[in-house]
RNA sequence: UGGGAUGUCGUCUAACGGUAGGACAGCGGAUUCUGGUUCCGUACGUGGGGGUUCAAAUCCUCCCAUCCCAGCCA
């Protein structure tokens, strides 16, 4: 990766950095991705990912990994480690620097302490409803809490024994002492102590009052000297409270947050709270299911690393929410799948095709090359024979203007192998063509001719004698409309589910080169797309899952002229 | 209707007072043993009204639209 030269685009973020460093506000630049470890990261994820770890890279700094744990109900280990491998996937290294909010628990604690003792903050006895009644509305002020002006050493005792675990959940928290008239909501003396008497997937038991987000957002950063803090654009409200515990505290330092839009992306969801009810309501088969918008479905789809890295680098950031076409996605795939991935031949929906002149039981073996843009990958051997499949799809009884492909009488070019004309066409008793019958010219072989003739159609194929069946999962998006923040009143985004989205094809063959295919493997298949070994595959089975389809010219031709 | 933010080709994103540029998508063409790739060409945009200025996407002003905020979630 650190051999990517390429020219940055400048953005607002660089900007900001560039005049930092210029001015001498700081030396290097340090920045973090803290993900809550409940539930799996997502594309929008792997956007924060990259701006963060390759900020640091560019400018020479670096970038933290710190779980952002302070809320033990929703959190667990089995997230942990699926982020972890997941930002390791995707190409970055953390080096020595994973950290967790919790191990700050006691420092968080002791400043806690210490707003307490300067009198910026105060245990509130306040119940949830009544907080919310005191906290006003958006064109309300609230009113200030009748605990507010509790004697210093009485905080300190209570909140000591909120930490002992003296009270039960929701009938004590710790809140700030800010303003309750600001128009700010997050200002209205903002709880950011709260008993839980939950276990923690890594202090144990050992707590029994969490802090949020707020408060320990902030003061993790200023621990670990971030200069800059980028976070989405929802926090933004936020800000005054992030600068108002720094300015309160004898924090190391004073990170600058700064708020960017989140990634959209066309054709799903981008909410872990969705994405895990589509989990446990079974719409799809898991975190990881292909059609996932998670890294880990991405990466089980066949999505490569480079290709979302170059994702995240062509949508750029800014501060305008936007929605990005899910073709973008699809383009940086192909651009670096074209590069790398070898060629194999397959047939999804097979007609049988014989060669009436050539020799009964023969079988040659044909040179192919694996990849035409890099001569590196080498040549295979593929079996020719008698008897072939071709694609359905390639043969039309009576052709269209500007088809190319066979047809009766028509002569086209079988790939890496002959050139062959049809002379029959054979239907079983519903009118189904079940058969084509042709001839082919040996002295064509290789897929081309000395005499300067012009066979413009050429055809994918698989030799029937040396198929190997092969299961192709085709997906298409996890949606039938772009923008799901759009659904009209009384709908919702479940009656916008695709029920295309998934179609197990078991007809399809794969050439002999493809019977020791491994997981995680990835291919183009001619002319129809690229395809990835899903893990389901067994030595019995050998399962593809479509990554995405080529660019289809023809297609579209066809699709205009409708 | 309080506060915070944002409006640039269909989409994403540059331009920071001086020719509105790039990418994806689109369209057309050339090359091609993948109707793939590659290459070339082409169309398309500053939310609106006023103002300042020789000059405005950029500065001022009014308006409009959209997004976010009333968890002891992050």
């Amino acid at each position: 990766m650190e051999n990517e030269t390429k020219t940055v685009v400048p953005n607002f973020i660089r900007t900001i950095i560039d005049e930092d460093l210029k001015s001498g506000k700081h030396a290097h630049i340090v920045t973090r991705f803290p993900p809550e470890p409940n539930g799996y990261l997502h594309i929008g994820h792997a956007k924060s990912i990259c701006l963060n770890f390759g900020l640091a890279r560019d400018y020479s700094g670096r970038c933290h990994l710190r779980f952002d744990d302070t809320n033990p109900v929703k959190e667990d280990v089995e997230y942990v480690d699926s982020i972890l491998e997941d930002v390791r996937w995707l190409g970055w290294d953390w080096k020595e620097h994973l950290y967790y909010a919790s191990d700050y628990f006691d420092q968080l604690y002791a400043y806690a302490e210490l707003l307490i003792t300067e009198g910026k903050a105060f245990v509130c006895d306040l119940s949830f409803d009544e907080l919310r009644e005191y906290r006003g509305t958006l064109t309300q002020p609230g009113k200030n809490s009748p605990y507010r002006d509790r004697p210093i050493a009485e905080n300190l005792d209570l909140f000591r024994r909120m930490k002992a675990g003296e009270f039960p959940e929701g009938s004590k928290s710790l809140r700030a002492r800010i303003d309750m008239a600001s128009p700010n909501l997050n200002m209205r003396d903002p709880v950011f102590y709260r008993i839980k008497k939950t276990d923690h997937h890594r202090t144990g038991d050992s707590w029994m009052i969490y802090p949020m987000y707020d408060y320990t957002h902030c003061i993790s950063d200023a621990l670990e000297m971030i200069t800059h803090s980028l976070c989405t654009l929802e926090f933004e409200d936020h800000r005054p409270l992030y600068d108002w515990f720094l300015d309160a505290l004898p924090v190391p330092s004073h990170p600058r947050q700064i708020e960017f839009a989140r990634l959209n992306l066309s054709y799903t969801v981008m909410s872990k709270r969705l994405l895990l009810e589509m989990v446990k309501a079974g719409h799809v088969q898991g975190w990881d299911d292909p059609r996932m918008p998670t890294i880990a479905g991405l990466r089980r789809r066949g999505f490569t690393p480079e290709s979302i890295r170059e994702f995240a680098d062509r949508i750029g950031v800014a501060k305008a929410s936007s929605m990005v076409d899910y073709d973008l996605l699809n383009f940086c795939l192909r651009e670096d799948l074209n590069k790398c991935a070898l060629r194999r031949m397959a047939v999804l929906d097979p007609l049988k095709l014989t060669i009436t002149n050539y020799p009964d039981g023969q079988t040659e073996d044909l040179e192919a090359e694996n990849n035409p843009e890099d001569e590196s990958a080498g040549n295979r051997q593929i079996k020719f024979s008698k008897h072939l499949y071709i694609e359905r799809e390639d043969f039309m009884q009576e052709p269209v203007k500007g088809w190319f492909r066979l047809a009766p009488g028509k002569e086209v070019r079988l790939k890496h192998a002959y050139y062959i004309r049809c002379n029959e066409v054979i239907k079983d008793a519903d009118g189904q063509i079940t058969e084509l019958l042709c001839t082919y010219d040996s002295q064509s072989r290789g897929g081309w001719s000395e005499d300067g003739r012009k066979v413009k159609g050429t055809l994918h194929w698989v030799s029937v004698a040396h198929a190997v069946p092969i299961q192709v999962r085709l997906y298409d998006h996890l949606f039938t409309i772009p923008d799901l923040s759009d659904i009209p009143e009384g709908k919702s985004y479940l009656d916008y589910i695709n029920p295309q989205s998934l179609k197990i094809n078991e007809l399809a063959v794969a050439e002999s080169s493809l019977a020791e295919a491994a997981s995680g493997e990835k291919y183009q298949f001619l002319r129809l797309g690229y395809f990835a070994v899903d893990p389901d595959t067994t030595k019995d089975k050998i399962v593809f899952n479509r990554i995405s389809t080529l660019r289809d010219s023809w297609a579209k031709k066809q699709k205009n002229t409708k």
